[in-house]
DNA sequence: CGCGTCAGAATTGTCGACAATCGACGATGA
DNA sequence: TCATCGTCGATTGTCGACAATTCTGACGCG
């Protein structure tokens, strides 16, 4: 039925669920920049569907926290403060620790292998001078702790922090170009996960989440003109 | 314009927030059992309103952890696992302690005052036998420390555990009768918190979180048979 | 010149009908 | 008897039109 299901390669499922993962893209990809309002016939046009599945895609958005509504008002996408990003970086430096401790509980072997995996292909996309490949390698290797937690909550949790994480290094790229992940900072993170103390590894997770911060905070403040209105999730 | 209006008393605001109000209150209460189906022209008719609304308040209780949805086959109210309820637990004592840090950092007096006014009608409602109104001054209690933190994310964090706590407590109720919170177990719990020693409170929440699972681990898998199709979130 | 008021437009909210999909049941043939 | 296939009922998915609300800007009044 749809042109829109041919344009693009869009397997097949429901539509509410196909506009939302194009959506998030476009968001994700700094397309529509945060701040950029979001009118449902319009989109609803663009993608060629009705507003209803384009609605609850948004609603969906909503929940992840990248796009912000007002009732009878209108719909935008989401602008971070930098109290956003500050509870951003430390929601996750605690989800993390917990993380790493369930891993460790759990002993699987294949962890290891699949850590340094992953961590190999970060190094690979650093090193090409890749930026967006490189935040995609980053979040697939931090990622990889919550997956081999095998906790379904923890698991939700970090996607939403995720997707609020992405919406961040979009604005930021749009703001300052290329400026990715760095080698140094994985380099001991990946060295205290792969060694044998707990205690370290809590302690590597808060220092990374921390220089996170630090070395992107001087950067943060040119962000806030954006949010002109709302910006809360 | 639509009558439910005017039967309940739901001030105002879009039909989507009051349905989802009323539809969560009826879960939680357990009027709805877990399994139970939600089939939306049912509730539709039910509600006095249109199927659009009402998709979009079933999408957030989706959201919620409420209310399990396969495409084109049926919607339910969700029904836990054992290891939902471990998951739940577990990831508390982590967001718990995480929130508990933030409290402290902040040095906020008030917070010392509201905790005990909060106690003592926790310990009202345990004393006077209501079950349900114990479990709502608990909520309320422990929510205390996630309002302190003035972490917004975490306080979203907290309310989508606190749903599904709800929704565990509201089936443990109605499989096993009157067995709400225990006095002893949050005697220990705010003497930590008026205490000085962060790494006693830390020990006494993961204990405190501990006890919750102990003492109701015995019960769970009575729970379990419920869970016939789903139970995911 | 400032300020309240009030149309008009823009946007989201809501509705009722139709289409697509899935699961179960029964017919049909080997 | 059993396996397979088709049909039917139930449920969710999708659509287009209409209603309610909010914002904006112009206009008249003091």
């Amino acid at each position: 039925m749809s042109i829109a299901s041919f344009l693009d390669a869009v397997p097949k499922s429901t539509l509410r669920a196909q506009i939302a993962e194009r959506l998030r893209a476009a968001i994700l990809a700094g397309d529509i920049p945060p701040g950029a309002p979001l009118v449902e016939t319009a989109l609803s046009e663009s993608f060629d569907v009705s507003r209803g599945p384009l609605r609850e895609a948004l609603r969906q958005l909503i929940e992840e926290g990248l796009v912000v509504t007002v009732p009878y008002t209108g719909t935008h996408v989401a602008a971070l403060s930098v109290e956003d990003v500050r509870e951003i970086f430390s929601l996750r430096t605690a989800l993390e620790i917990f993380a790493i401790e369930q891993v460790w509980e759990r002993r699987d072997d294949r962890f290891r292998a699949e850590l340094v995996r992953r961590n190999d292909a970060l190094v690979a996309t650093i090193d090409a001078g890749d930026d967006r490949a490189s935040i995609e390698t980053e979040l697939a290797f931090h990622g990889l702790v919550y997956e081999a937690s095998g906790h379904r909550l923890l698991q939700r949790a970090w996607a939403s922090l995720r997707g609020r994480l992405q919406l961040y290094w979009a604005a930021h790229h749009r703001a300052h170009g290329r400026r990715g992940p760095r080698r140094d900072s994985h380099d001991s993170y990946i060295a205290a996960l792969l060694g044998d103390d707990l205690a370290a590894v809590r302690a590597e997770i808060a220092d990374h989440m921390r220089r996170g911060v630090e070395t992107t905070e001087r950067f943060l403040n040119t962000l806030e003109p954006l949010a002109k209105r709302g910006g809360r999730s």
